[in-house]
DNA sequence: ACTCATATTAGCAAAAAAGCTAATTAGCCT
DNA sequence: AGGCTAATTAGCTTTTTTGCTAATATGAGT
């Protein structure tokens, strides 16, 4: 749903995950250690993050790795460039004064 | 700042008043006939828009126009897009930890 | 000045989000 | 099994957001 992705980026802190997984994938602990929260805060962020389907999780034996997903992140920029000039979003009344 | 936009735009009501006003600008009363929520509750929504300076606020006697500020919203796409690259941008979305 | 229409602000209550510590799960190793 | 590391889940409190009604401003027209 589209809600929950510009709800999870809504957070400062997950949009800096995102900016961390754009460089490459990066394991839960690693990314946990760049941030002042606790680890459990993290793991919540994360958590949001992949409800919204803007990561994704891999288990690699101990550890879990994070990938970011793009198109998902795609999909929230061309909404969003939707509410500028194209036909997108919403298809209500057209009456407004110029 | 960054975060007051996205923290806008996390909220469905408050995407679909910008879908709206991309079709063009709007009275206050116009937009919140739209929506099933009470008045003063829509034009907090438009008090939250226009603090992250996503619309524009311009009194006409009796009623207040609404326009979207494209430049804005053009701005939050792009950091979005930024998010993809893999050129080093993530500094826009440094100042994002609280 | 009074009244009507338009829109915001105040004040409060309910819901959601954020963040902590403690407890738990999951996997590896000896 | 038992110990160790990595990460999540549980339970709780604090903060923020949302949304309502009632009250207040603002401007136009009498």
């Amino acid at each position: 749903m589209q809600n929950t992705v510009f709800k999870a980026l809504a957070h400062p802190a997950r949009r800096q995950v995102l900016a961390l997984l754009r460089k490459g994938p990066r394991l839960a602990g690693d990314l946990a250690a760049e941030f002042e929260s606790s680890w459990p805060t993290m793991s919540r962020h994360l958590a949001v993050l992949k409800d919204a389907d803007l990561i994704t999780a891999e288990r690699q034996g101990n550890q879990i790795l994070y990938r970011v997903n793009t198109s998902v992140l795609e999909d929230a920029a061309t909404a969003l460039l939707g509410l500028i000039g194209s036909d997108n979003g919403d298809d209500e009344l057209k009456e407004a004064a110029e």
